[in-house]
DNA sequence: CTTGTTTTTGAACGGTCGCTCATCTACCTT
DNA sequence: AAGGTAGATGAGCGACCGTTCAAAAACAAG
């Protein structure tokens, strides 16, 4: 009977995740995702209720589910130990230092741009970094394991130092994107290991 | 000869300063200005040429003469060690859970916020990350003389993981204000140290 | 007191914000 | 082919944005 839809939802969300990742969720005008989106305010409003905010909270969701993977890459699979670890922030320097890539960490921005105020993006952010820990004890686990690290080393306690330094990594990207400096930065948070 | 002025910049710029730190600089709308300071537009771009931008780039440069001394304490002194070190974390912590703290800290916030867009932003954050890079160093170096950590640290290394943990600390503080997750990772931070 | 200089005042500017809705259009069903 | 339904369109809503400016006011100098 209806009249079927002429944009495909997904397309158009992930146009505006790449919008809200690059600048931001105020500094990012519905005018801007109605141009990057090329669907005009009326159909945007009728694919996602609740407008700007909506599409917000879903590029969220679409960026934990499909950035994040991409990431955290091996470090995502059990077998994982610090080489992985290691790959992941490497990964991080190259995003950070490539012109692409110099709008950081989408999660990492929302936790200072919105979290104070806005309970849902804190929840958000919460998942993501306990995830992160997650994978990062779990790979240092495997590591003191296979002695890949010191046999004195506490998984757990290192994950939390190195979530922070991973964050800490993404702050300091968005000022002085430079790879000798955040490559540094790494090495010294993995100097503890050994 | 003229009519001397009414109110007092240094008070007013403060009152600026605490606005951009709580709600950062979009979300900070001049009329918000108007209000916090109860001087009118025409007279605060009198006193401010270049309104709002000028008043966020004075307001940045007040936060570093005035907040970050007080944050850094002891550490700011030459002979400040391990204590003095775990002092201005703890102080951290204290600011992010309290009601009064959850804005964070002003120069991180500008980091995400403007720093990639506004490179004036973007190069007094980078000397503020360097000035805490120094200050951690030289009481990293302290503490090993002193024998307050182990002999084999890295001073300069470790204050970079540590100023990568404390701005990760600050972004974790802003999804997640809990003073047992915030103090953990703390203490993880420092856990590497001896 | 008069004059000259500067500040204060707040209305108002053009622009942009997020969002809505009347209208038109295209499709599916019968 | 006709009718019904839902999407597409984009002008335009009221609110707010950062900023300006003409007028009024307050002081210092003479």
């Amino acid at each position: 009977m209806p009249r079927p839809r002429e944009f495909d939802p997904d397309t158009v969300l992930h146009q505006a995740m790449l919008r809200f990742w690059e600048r931001g969720y105020r500094a990012t005008s519905v005018e801007d995702l109605v141009k990057a989106t090329g669907v005009n305010p009326g159909s945007l409003y009728g694919a996602f209720p609740g407008g700007k905010h909506t599409l917000f909270m879903k590029s969220l969701e679409r960026y934990t589910r499909l950035v994040v993977p991409r990431q955290l890459g091996e470090l995502d699979e059990p077998g994982a130990s610090v080489a992985e670890l290691r790959g992941y922030f490497d990964g991080l320097v190259d995003g950070l230092t490539s012109p692409a890539g110099r709008q950081g960490c989408l999660l990492v921005n929302s936790a200072i741009e919105n979290a104070a105020e806005d309970n849902e993006v804190a929840t958000v952010v919460r998942h993501h970094f306990a995830r992160l820990e997650g994978r990062m004890t779990r790979a240092l686990a495997t590591a003191v394991g296979r002695g890949d690290v010191r046999a004195t080393l506490d998984p757990a306690c290192a994950a939390k130092s190195l979530v922070a330094s991973a964050l800490g990594l993404m702050v300091v990207g968005k000022a002085n994107p430079d790879r000798a400096v955040l490559t540094s930065i790494v090495d010294s948070a993995f100097a503890g290991l050994h």
